[in-house]
DNA sequence: ACCTGAACACCGTTCAAGT
DNA sequence: ACCTGAACACCGTTCAAGT
């Protein structure tokens, strides 16, 4: 890659980052970010083959981030549906910030050509360590899947009606409260 | 309302619930809608000011299936989590089919004047009236509000990601034991 | 009153032409 | 190789002109 190509490139997902943030994924046109990079929209697509594909990039830092909050959850001297509460709860917060980004992931959970598919994947092992480490806690045949399909479905509405801190933890606990029942 | 406005509303909803049946929401366009109803796009919106406006005249009998699955599922002679996973059950099947409805109406449920805060109304009813009949078996504290966008927040992915009843099943099971947790 | 359909505004994406 | 920007295809919505 070329060196003025790599600083294009860079300088593209850095702005794109900061218009996302602000106006969410549907806020901000690919028009928009071209024109506020100063590149060409072809350029643009040159770099990433959609908008989507330029969402996952700007999303990039997530995927540490999904990683440390299991640990620091599993790590959490609590009952095994604390420890739920914990990580789902920062979970919902990595995407709080990011309209339309909850959704997204979300429902490329089983789509393995979704721009986001390496996302889901190390948010479904997130899950995978959850269940290998409670194990018995939890209800039997519960699998990753579920997991990241419900506490998804919640932040996909937390985002999309706008909820408060308060009603996403009430509605994270009553799933980890069904996980742990038996 | 003139005669021949009234057939031409008439048949554009017919007509609507049939493309939106087969396509769903995003795979049909108002265009499509006139042609195949045989009107201009103006008469089109003379009816209906927006493209949800429309979607919510097709959905027209969804509000009374809503009550009948609440009533049946009351009526059963079964677990207070029982009845929860039933009427939960019959909500999602009463989306399914209509794809892009779930995730709308779920969004729509805070927000008075979205064309679907009539069929929300109902909606948090019907979950209201769940919580006055199985009081004392549910969590304290939970409201109508909670339980609709946790069901609805299922829904929504249920039709995203076109999971299949098991999936279905097991998700609503999971929400209906949180909510009878203490 | 009600209808028509061309037109507008916007947006994701492509591609011929340039350097 | 990489870039530009006009152009394409599509879509929700509006509005001047008709009956």
């Amino acid at each position: 890659m070329r060196a003025d190509a790599r600083r294009n490139r860079d300088r593209i997902v850095e702005i794109a980052r900061a218009l996302f943030k602000e106006k969410g994924f549907a806020g901000v046109s690919m028009d928009e970010v071209a024109k506020a990079a100063g590149v060409g929209a072809g350029t643009l697509y040159r770099h990433f083959p959609t908008k989507e594909a330029l969402y996952d990039a700007v999303l990039e830092a997530w995927t540490d981030k999904v990683k440390a909050a299991v640990d620091r959850a599993l790590g959490l001297d609590a009952s095994a549906r604390d420890k739920l509460v914990s990580w789902f709860g920062d979970y919902v917060d990595l995407l709080n910030g990011h309209k339309g980004a909850a959704a997204r992931i979300t429902l490329a959970l089983g789509d393995p050509a979704s721009p986001f598919a390496a996302k889901c994947t190390r948010y479904l092992g997130a899950n995978q360590r959850v269940i290998d480490e409670l194990g018995p806690a939890l209800r039997p045949g519960v699998d990753a899947m579920e997991i990241s399909r419900l506490v998804g479905a919640v932040a996909a509405v937390a985002d999309g009606s706008g909820l408060g801190p308060d009603e996403v933890a009430s509605m994270l606990g009553v799933v980890a409260d069904g996980l742990v029942a038996a």
